[in-house]
DNA sequence: CCTGCTGCCTGCAAGC
DNA sequence: TGCTTGCAGGCAGCAG
């Protein structure tokens, strides 16, 4: 599942690998990966043939290439990619085999690496459950005025590792809601980028409950919180960013997300790895929440009087 | 406006 | 063995 470092690993991919490319050619085989988006595939491959890749752009777990029409103006779209559950771009050569879940191929103009060899000449879209998706959207202005954004995406907040990213707005807007602070680390309108896993991980390593209701959450107790997000995150897009040689490990979303170690997701009966030494208490345990799994100690993440499930 | 629930998808694992 | 059921999960859309 394609979390931010996730997908900042294949944004960087594409950077390297597709700007600067033109779509030459454009097969849709599986519609449903346009699903509520474009006019549908006839138009979708009309409109995207011969514009040119300029640059690789993401928020929280969207990724966008703006686009520049044949006459060299200012791009005012972009191709967004959403990576779902099981997305992957993968870069590859014509003769490779058609991958399984293969939906969208995109051909490319020919270019050279830095050594002058030829790259592959397909972007293909590999979806295996379909929760992912392309659209070819137009670029607005962002609703901080800084920048623009695919229109399907204005309503998705900065996430934790932009430089823009406001932790005293975010903490505001926090103290507003009347949630469960997990419901507010999953909502990407307030804070993006975060899924299940790393919601856990983060609460874990900030010692929060998921239940604690966020309009009682403190200034110091947002900061720590942020900083465990950020934290857990470059951990993960760091172990992610060594397996970068390969064009295959390079584009495709998979390498940070098998390679990351976990405290708390996934981990229900083991030891707290930060409290074992404590006997029964300070064990790993799973709770049902909003239809999925919650991870948590049931020591150093203990349940808060007031209780937002 | 705000909050939370449902449906979209496929493949795998567990249970009968 | 072969069937059914549950689980995994991001997000758009919608109901209250």
């Amino acid at each position: 599942m394609p979390e931010l470092p996730e997908v900042e690993v294949v944004r960087r991919g594409v950077a390297r690998w597709v700007v600067e490319r033109t779509v030459e050619d454009v097969e849709v085989v599986d519609p449903r990966s346009l699903r509520r988006y474009t006019d549908g595939p006839e138009d979708f491959r009309r409109e995207l043939t011969g514009l040119t890749v300029v640059d690789a752009c993401r928020r929280g777990k969207f990724l966008w290439l703006p686009v520049r029409a044949a006459d060299g103006s200012e791009p005012s779209r972009a191709l967004l990619v959403h990576l779902g559950m099981s997305g992957q771009l993968l870069v590859s050569s014509p003769e490779h085999p058609r991958p399984r879940h293969e939906r969208i191929r995109l051909e490319l103009s020919p270019a050279l690496d830095e050594s002058g060899q030829p790259l592959p000449e397909q972007l293909r879209f590999v979806d295996q459950r379909i929760f992912g998706g392309m659209l070819l959207d137009r670029l607005v202005p962002a609703s901080d005025g800084h920048g623009t954004v695919p229109e399907h995406a204005v309503h998705i907040a900065r996430d934790p590792l932009d430089p823009l990213f406001d932790v005293a707005a975010f903490h505001a807007a926090l103290r507003r809601r009347r949630t469960g602070l997990k419901r507010a680390l999953l909502d990407q309108g307030l804070i993006s980028g975060i899924g299940n896993i790393y919601a856990d991980e983060a609460l874990w390593a900030a010692r929060l409950h998921w239940a604690a209701p966020t309009e009682t959450m403190t200034a110091p107790r947002t900061y720590t919180l942020v900083a465990a997000c950020q934290e857990v995150m470059r951990r993960a897009l760091d172990a992610g960013g060594t397996s970068f040689d390969s064009l295959y490990v390079n584009v495709n979303g998979e390498s940070g997300y098998f390679s990351r170690s976990l405290n708390a997701y996934g981990r229900a009966g083991q030891p707290c790895p930060r409290c074992e030494a404590g006997g029964d208490d300070g064990v790993i345990v799973r709770e049902r929440f909003a239809n999925r799994s919650s991870y948590r100690c049931s020591r150093c993440q203990r349940r808060p009087r007031r209780f937002r499930p």
